[in-house]
DNA sequence: ATTAATTTGTTGCTTTTGCAACTGAAATGT
DNA sequence: ACATTTCAGTTGCAAAAGCAACAAATTAAT
C-alpha cells in the first residue's frame, strides 16, 4: 500500500461551498496570522510564499519555516507561549485556505469533497510535516556555519536531483533560516568558494564535491 | 470538540492478538533500531527511555530526540539519506511496540481494539509530534548557549508547572541535545549560577528569575 | 569492597562566530 | 528617471564557543 499523498490534487477539490473553510488573499509583506494560544487555526497556501518568523527580544529574526504552495501551517502545530511570538508573513502575494482544527474531525453540512478528503488525508499531511521539520532539525543541529550551509545545500541538491539549485530566499533570509549571523555566513560562503567546494551565481549554487 | 488524545489509554488497548504489531524488549544501551531508507517502521515506547542519535563523521554526537513512555518514533517521520545515520538507543530497559506504517491504514484480520484505536488517533499523534519537534526547533534556533539553556529550562519549568525541575538526562547528554560543546555549556551554567539566574543540585535545576 | 568507567567541573588556549560599520549593486516605489 | 530601500559583499575587532586536558566525584561492574 502506498501511503504517499498528492497534495495538489487534494487542494484542488476545494470549493467555496464548504462553510467551514475560508479563502483569503494577502499582499506581499502582510502578516497572514499571528499565533494565538488556545486558538487552533489551520492554514494551507494555495498560491504564494510565506515565512513563519520569530523576533527575539533583542531584535534577532529567525525564520522558523518557509512555506510554498500546498504547505500547511497554524497554531495546532505549535505550543504557543508568551515567550515566543510567532507570525506568518507573506513573502509574495498569497491565497490562503483557513479553517479550524476541529473541522478536520467534523464533517461539514455540505459534505463537500474538499472537506472529506482533508479528513481522510490529514494524518498523512501531518506525517509529511514531521518529516520536513525533522530535515530542518538535521540542519540546525550541525555545529558550524559551514556544516549548516553544506547540510542545507545537500538537501536542496537532493530535492532538485541536481548539483545546481536555487536557494528559495535571499541570503539575508537564509542566514535567519540557518539561525546564524549574516556576515559570518557570507564569509563562510566566500571560503567555500575559495576552496572550490561550491560555485555561486546570485542565489543559484552548485556543489562541486560529493 | 476536544482534539486532545490520551495516549496511555490508547496504548493499554494493545493485545498480543494483533498480528501486525510486535512487542519487543531491549536492554539499556542496546540499539533499538537504525533508520533504513524505504522501510516504514513505527515504534511506540511502552516502558523505558530512548534517544534518537546521530553521530557525525567527526565523531560529534547529537541527540535528536529523547523518548519516554508513550512516545512514538520510526523512519516514517524521517527523510532517511546516506548522509545521516540515525539510530535509536535504549537509555533504560525498554518495552517497544513495532509495526509498519501501512498497518496504520489497513485493518488487521483480528480487528483488534489497539489497531482500530491506532488508526483513529494517528493524525492526533502525528500533530502532537509536530508540536514537540517544533518546541525543539524553538530551542535550537536560539543563538547562544545561554539562550538555549534558558529556553530549555523554561520549557521544562512550564511543563512541570514548577520553577524547579529535573533535566531528564545527564549534563553530557544535555550538551549533545542542545548541540553545543559540553565544557562551554558547563561554563555557561556556572555563569548562570554566579549571576543568580539559576540554582542547581545535581540534575535538578531552579529558575530564579521570570 | 574494590576497580573500572562515566560524569562533572574547571581552565588555558584557539578558532569560530557575531557585531558594527560601510560600500556598491540591485530592486522597488513614485 | 530618480530617489529610496533592500540586499550582497567585506573587514577589523570583540565576544562566544569549541578543543584539549586534567582532577574530583559519582555511578556501575565484578
Amino acid at each position: 500500500m502506498d501511503v504517499e499523498i498528492n497534495l495538489p490534487d487534494f487542494i484542488n477539490k476545494f470549493s467555496e461551498k464548504c462553510a467551514n473553510v475560508q479563502k483569503k488573499f494577502f499582499k506581499k509583506n502582510q502578516i497572514i496570522t499571528t499565533y494565538i494560544q488556545k486558538r487552533n487555526q489551520v492554514c494551507i497556501i494555495l498560491r504564494g510564499e510565506a515565512d513563519l518568523v520569530r523576533y527575539d527580544f533583542n531584535g534577532a529574526k529567525t525564520i522558523i519555516e518557509h512555506y510554498t504552495e500546498n504547505d500547511i501551517f497554524g497554531e495546532i502545530f505549535y505550543t504557543v507561549s508568551v515567550n515566543n511570538e510567532l507570525s506568518v508573513e507573506a513573502k509574495k502575494n498569497c491565497e490562503i485556505l483557513i479553517f479550524s482544527y476541529d473541522s478536520v474531525y467534523n464533517k461539514c453540512k455540505e459534505n463537500c469533497e474538499f472537506h472529506s478528503t482533508l479528513m481522510e488525508n490529514f494524518s498523512k499531511i501531518a506525517v509529511e510535516k514531521v518529516k520536513s521539520i525533522n530535515t530542518r532539525i538535521e540542519i540546525l543541529t550541525k555545529r558550524t556555519i559551514r556544516e549548516k550551509l553544506l547540510g542545507y545545500f545537500n538537501m536542496l541538491s537532493t530535492r532538485s536531483l541536481s548539483r545546481t539549485f536555487k536557494v528559495p530566499f535571499s541570503l539575508t533570509d537564509l542566514a535567519d533560516y540557518l539561525s546564524v549571523d549574516r556576515s559570518a555566513m557570507m564569509r563562510e560562503i566566500k571560503y567555500l568558494k575559495e576552496e572550490g567546494i561550491i560555485e555561486k551565481e546570485g542565489n543559484k549554487f552548485t556543489l562541486l564535491t560529493l
